[in-house]
DNA sequence: GGAGTTTCGGTGACGTGTCAACAACATGTA
DNA sequence: TACATGTTGTTGACACGTCACCGAAACTCC
């Protein structure tokens, strides 16, 4: 139906590009599923939270920073939190917040993971990309991400 | 190389493109939902269906079309027909099997939305790349989605 | 023809993400 | 101080996708 509005070559880029866009993803998740058991979500959290030195976030930054809804966050954090894999403390600097923090599992898992993950990055999507087109991808991507929503 | 761990310019272009993987397709679902009424999955069925002349099409070969499982498509068939997008029959061929058919009502709310959604990836995607970034994008999406799963 | 295998669509359980609503708390203003 | 307003995390309802599994039908090979 969009064919009647999209040229021939629009078409064909955007229907490829939108392959990616479901393939890449799934695989790499499900690489990292099968290697460490995490999902995609639980890997951003991890890493994303071992990033600070004390390996805590306040919940609302954290989401800030994952681009994710609080909402989200709480309902995924709270099933993190059901297999150890962090903690919730309460915010000494807001009675309403609460600290997220990664625990000594959560971070073993983490570490576990990472390397497989960066295996599976390499396999799915690197290594067939020249250092020009990752290059020129980096530059689309930014480009476009960053428009306003 | 290590091949354990990401360059600095691995890790910043993988950063920059995983956002774009997750900000794309979440920027023009949710047009289409404000525009439409519809699901991203919802149009892909939909406009896949109407590619058919008679806008029919087995259950198992428009999953294989869409690279989707069946019981996907079979969930999300039920959803749409109770919604009155699409019908259900008796596949002739194959008693096994059924066939997913276009209502009226579904073709209609295709043929509203389908202008909406062009002007919604334009507006995402097409207008911010030039044609040689997009026929490059377009080698690089089918090099990469074509690997071995 | 008949036994074993494969493929078909459907189902229930589960994890997930969104949305609207909420109570608790913080902040700004008079 | 007191009141209005905004923010924080949580919750419940719902839509969605995956997985394991099922019965029915088709296919294979003898």
């Amino acid at each position: 139906m969009d064919t009647a509005w999209l040229g021939a070559d629009e078409e064909q880029a955007w229907r490829a590009f939108r392959r990616l866009l479901i393939a890449l993803p799934a695989r790499i998740a499900r690489d990292l599923a099968r290697d460490s058991g995490l999902s995609a979500a639980d890997y951003e959290v991890l890493s994303t939270l071992s990033e600070k030195p004390d390996r805590r976030w306040a919940l609302r930054e954290l989401a800030a920073k994952m681009e994710w809804s609080r909402s989200r966050l709480s309902h995924h954090a709270a099933r993190m939190q059901a297999r150890g894999l962090i903690d919730k403390e309460p915010d000494p600097q807001d009675a309403r917040g609460c600290l997220l923090h990664l625990t000594d599992d959560g971070f073993a898992v983490l570490e576990q993971a990472a390397p497989h993950h960066v295996v599976s990055v390499r396999s799915r999507f690197l290594e067939h990309v020249s250092a020009d087109e990752l290059s020129m991808l980096r530059e689309i991507s930014t480009r476009i991400a960053d428009l306003p929503d």
